[in-house]
DNA sequence: AAACTCTGTCAGTCATGACTTACCGTAAGT
DNA sequence: ACTTACGGTAAGTCATGACTGACAGAGTTT
């Protein structure tokens, strides 16, 4: 995850996004140096992100389906936890209002509840 | 995306799971100081991955599903293009592979293809 | 009203990491 | 063999941002 923090590397991920390319030629999309960009691509590639395929002097990197199937999976997960605790905070909303005929919440009487 | 590189930020995420929460719990969650989780939470809210619910002197914070689905959907459409290019390059090998009858790839015949 | 709780913000420090230049190894072309 | 293209690594600089303590404002309780 923090691997597509960077506004660099999610650069180069869309510069994979219609195939596999070489280092050389994934440096000419972004404004840094080859270097830093060779540094980018270890960071996709330690975190799973990407592949390489080595091709005589040239390294061509993939993106990783795998990879992005993972971070995928996280969030679908966290999605799910999201809404259901979303529906289950709205339902009881809607239950306390018709137990109580809509006294505005006001304080919540959630205040002092030290364990 | 950058809203959750930082690790406290994820725990912070992870902690609002089950549910609402404010602040004082939360920070408790984490090995670091209330301001410092004041600040992830501004961030946080700024990226639309959470929403507050003011009820007294408290903030309930809770996950915002639509910030979910909103990442959720940059890595479907990332992971959809990783197949579909792992796809073609895989029959691309096995074409080439297919007419040429198994001569070891070596070099690719890609080099100095400058245009 | 006074004391207390909850929380956001400010100023300042410090660590992380993004970037550059220089260099080296490897493979391919001449 | 020599040259050139490709690309990883090292050392060093610098900016971003994560963190802390101090403070202020708003709401609650007594």
């Amino acid at each position: 995850m923090t691997a597509l923090a960077d506004p660099t590397r999610r650069a180069l991920i869309e510069g994979l996004r219609n195939g596999p390319l070489p280092v050389c030629d994934l440096a000419r999309t972004v404004p840094v140096s080859r270097p830093a960009v060779s540094q980018h691509l270890r960071v996709l590639t330690d975190a799973g992100l990407l592949v390489v395929a080595q091709h005589g002097t040239r390294r061509l990197y993939s993106i990783a389906p795998d990879g992005v199937a993972e971070l995928r999976a996280y969030l679908d997960h966290l999605w799910d936890d999201a809404l259901t605790c979303f529906a289950r905070t709205a339902s009881q909303e809607a239950a306390r209002t018709d137990a109580k005929s809509a006294p505005p919440p006001k304080g919540l009487r959630l205040n002092n509840v030290r364990h």
